[in-house]
DNA sequence: ATGACTTACCCGGTAAGA
């Protein structure tokens, strides 16, 4: 038989140029636990960013994410915060930074990046600011303020980046089965927003937006109220790509089923197939 | 509807989430 040079070109390619990222904030990794494992094991994405964690690195169960596949890094808490960036062990995973720069008295974990392979990988926990004003909002729009400037670095990079996460930002009225629920919560002040379009006019795609222009989409329902059956929902999970990763997005979408499983998460998974 | 749930902490209350 002829050798088929056609096939030999695209072995020679780099690896792992089809990518499935996913953003996740659980609620508590060890609470969580066997629906986190099931939706690794049911929809096996590359990288999975955990947000809300509420473990110390020593509580996290290393074991069992490592018995799924995956490799971790992590930037952990007592009792609240915490994220981790997850890999499949056959990818390269390596931390770059933790800790948004711009605050040395800030103690609360809620950002990490990580390279994976050629793509930059930026996990992170908003800060929710409620009640608002106050306090707690004065510390979310100062934390966001410091993510604008980081981003403003990361989105004019020439190597793919993904800043994925709990935004705590519900980017507009079309972001929310009911808005004016939300005209008195920290998620959906004018600040926020406001912080949300900043980012996008530094260049950003808000992935999920783009795949779904006219389409109602939530990741988020509250445990009150059986939220989710009546699916009074809003969309704060958000996964931003610079414009080398951008125009590699394949498609996305929202884990909705996820949501629906017993001792479950108020989020659901959100993710993304980038490749080539 | 400034939460009607649900968690972590450490042991039944509080603080926090959104």
């Amino acid at each position: 038989m002829p050798f088929k040079s056609k096939n030999l070109g695209k072995l020679s390619q780099v690896p792992n140029i089809d990518m499935k990222i996913a953003t996740y904030n659980v609620n508590g990794i060890n609470a969580r636990l066997p629906v986190l494992l099931r939706w690794l094991e049911e929809t096996a994405p590359d990288v999975a960013c955990l947000q809300e964690l509420k473990s110390i690195e020593e509580k996290f169960p290393l074991l069992a994410i490592h018995g799924a596949g995956y490799n971790v890094v992590m930037h952990g808490q007592k009792s609240w915060n915490g994220v981790a960036i997850l890999a499949k062990n056959q990818l390269e995973l390596k931390e770059s930074s933790r800790g948004l720069p711009g605050n040395d008295t800030d103690e609360q974990s809620r950002y990490i990046e990580a390279q994976v392979e050629d793509i930059l990988v930026c996990c992170l926990y908003a800060p929710n600011g409620n009640p608002a004003p106050g306090p707690k909002f004065d510390y979310k729009m100062n934390w966001l303020q410091r993510l604008v400037i980081r981003s403003e670095m990361l989105v004019k990079m020439s190597n793919p980046v993904v800043v994925l996460g709990d935004y705590n930002i519900i980017p507009t009225d079309f972001d929310a089965q009911k808005p004016e629920r939300w005209v008195n919560d920290a998620v959906f002040f004018p600040e926020a927003k406001e912080i949300y379009q900043q980012l996008l006019k530094q260049g950003w795609t808000d992935s999920i937006r783009e795949l779904h222009r006219n389409e109602k989409i939530f990741t988020y329902w509250d445990y009150f109220r059986n939220a989710f059956n009546r699916d009074a929902g809003i969309r704060m999970d958000h996964l931003l790509l610079n414009a080398p990763l951008a125009t590699r997005l394949k498609a996305g979408n929202v884990d909705r089923n996820v949501r629906g499983w017993e001792k479950t998460s108020d989020h659901a998974p959100v993710w993304i197939d980038v490749s080539d």
